[in-house]
DNA sequence: CATGCTTACGGATCACGTAACCATG
DNA sequence: CATGGTTACGTGATCCGTAAGCATG
């Protein structure tokens, strides 16, 4: 499980949809197929039902969907607290 | 910034040592150097006082330690989760 | 000169994009 | 047959380990 994976997850999670979650993520479609079905085997589960339509939840996606939220967020807020530090104490 | 990165981080920062930190994480002391630069580099601020006993926590670091276990516990637990998920829908 | 961090270098693995493929409504 | 997900395949980037280098007490 990386951080990337997450951050894929979470965007077909949203979107339902491989086609507009690459879009957004500017990046093509065969990577988030992969990425997401390398998560789904990590993990040892289904996260997605596949339709003709596009990808829906399934319940443990649902509850994955909120801790990938949570996970994404604190790694953002301890980016921008390194951010506020390196005003004080720059790298080089 | 990589889950990887934040545990090999983690363990440098709990032994105060590079090639101890390598032993407890089964790698050899190079990818430590290069994760730990590469880490100071993406947040734009030194994490360690290098001394020649060994490296030292700065103050930035310190409160870098507390986020990234944070995270790896969050992510940790979501692994337990999705663990126990899988026990009523196999992947495969 | 022993200890501990760093740099150089070669090789394996991973992750992407393009293109071809497959399923269904 | 249009739409949307998947598989094949080649390439560039990443990450590791071995070996050599460097600083300091």
């Amino acid at each position: 499980m990386s951080l990337a994976q997450l951050e894929y997850f979470v965007a077909v999670a949203e979107e339902g949809h491989l086609t507009r979650a690459a879009e957004r993520l500017h990046i093509s479609q065969p990577p988030l197929t992969r990425a997401v079905q390398k998560l789904e085997q990590e993990l040892g589960l289904p996260l997605f039902e596949r339709t003709t339509r596009g990808m829906r939840l399934l319940p443990a996606g649902q509850h994955l969907l909120t801790r990938a939220r949570e996970i994404l967020r604190l790694v953002e807020s301890t980016r921008q607290e390194a951010a506020g530090h390196s005003q004080r104490s720059p790298f080089k």
